[in-house]
DNA sequence: AAAAGCCCCTGGACGC
DNA sequence: TGCGTCCAGGGGCTTT
């Protein structure tokens, strides 16, 4: 499911449910999920408090009073469910509702919180995982020392693509999917974001650079395309194609917007073009764009 | 060092 | 209804 904009989605529908709340229990239901757990992991949580709710790229990150965090990363196909609770000022394990839905044995952590609700990592494919870090090794940790920028920040910038593209050999589909240049992009919005920017995801990642080094209009156009299509996938809640759902239930809408990904066949829906959306396979992983309009 | 391929795992869609 | 095949939003690891 989850690319940058899933996961902000996520994030949004965690944070009033964690943030200054307690974790009265973690059930974690088997040893590992793509990486194991880590000792204690549910001691680690019990008890402890959560500050802050972040995301980095599409990592979660719940700070803890303890001074570690919680970080979580849905894989492909994970999601959080939240239920109420029944009695809001108790904290008796049987006062909480563990919501039965039509998946139930994908369900691998629940977590009671302090606030009267029950939060449920539910993930079939099993490529997410979850670990508790001290806060003092998050940023040397090997899982984020490498990461790129964020590609809504204004550390994002055509001087850093060119920066990175300069002497690079890959094409630009690659270049942009590499999450050591920009992190939290994903197959969805590198073909929207090329498409948006009218590049095609053939060309090689050096055009987005001169020979001197310097960023090129395309790098700038890129740059551009990148934030705009983000934004607006966030606004809407991110793309659901089968599983991604807000913590409240809530699909995301950007899928409707669509220029490109998953449209093999469909006519461009750029006003003006009257190309046909191709797909193509680019190191083992779908792209889809427009060879009338993406050059 | 960069790039390509393989692999982890499960379920849904599709063809027969 | 059942079986086989292919495909899927990620990313770490190994090989070239």
């Amino acid at each position: 499911m989850p690319e940058l904009p899933e996961v902000e989605t996520v994030r949004r529908g965690l944070e009033p449910v964690l943030v200054g709340q307690r974790f009265v229990s973690v059930e974690q239901r088997r040893e590992a999920l793509r990486f194991p757990f880590g000792t204690d992991f549910a001691e680690r949580l019990e008890g402890k408090c959560v500050r802050t709710l972040s995301r980095r790229a599409k990592y979660l990150r719940a700070g803890l009073s303890s001074g570690e965090s919680l970080v979580m990363h849905l894989g492909m196909s994970g999601r959080f469910l939240i239920s109420e609770k029944k009695s809001p000022n108790s904290e008796t394990l049987g006062d909480y509702i563990y919501e039965t839905h039509a998946d139930t044995k994908h369900d691998h952590v629940v977590f009671r919180m302090s606030g009267g609700r029950t939060v449920t990592y539910n993930d079939p494919r099993r490529f997410g995982f979850m670990l508790v870090i001290d806060d003092r090794e998050f940023d040397a940790h090997a899982l984020f020392r490498h990461l790129g920028v964020e590609p809504l920040s204004n550390q994002l910038s055509a001087l850093h693509l060119a920066e990175k593209a300069c002497g690079r050999r890959s094409n630009l589909k690659s270049f942009l999917m590499d999450q050591r240049i920009i992190a939290g992009l994903g197959n969805i919005y590198v073909c929207e974001a090329l498409h948006h920017a009218q590049l095609s995801p053939n060309r090689g990642a050096s055009c987005l650079a001169d020979r001197f080094g310097k960023p090129t209009v395309r790098a700038e156009r890129l740059v551009h395309a990148i934030r705009h299509v983000l934004t607006a996938a966030v606004k809407v809640g991110g793309s659901t194609l089968r599983d991604h759902r807000a913590p409240n239930g809530d699909s995301g809408q950007f899928q409707e917007a669509f220029a490109v990904y998953g449209r093999a066949g469909a006519p461009c829906p750029r006003s003006g073009c009257r190309g046909t959306v191709k797909r193509l396979s680019q190191s083992g992983r779908s792209t889809f764009y427009c060879s009338g309009c993406q050059r």
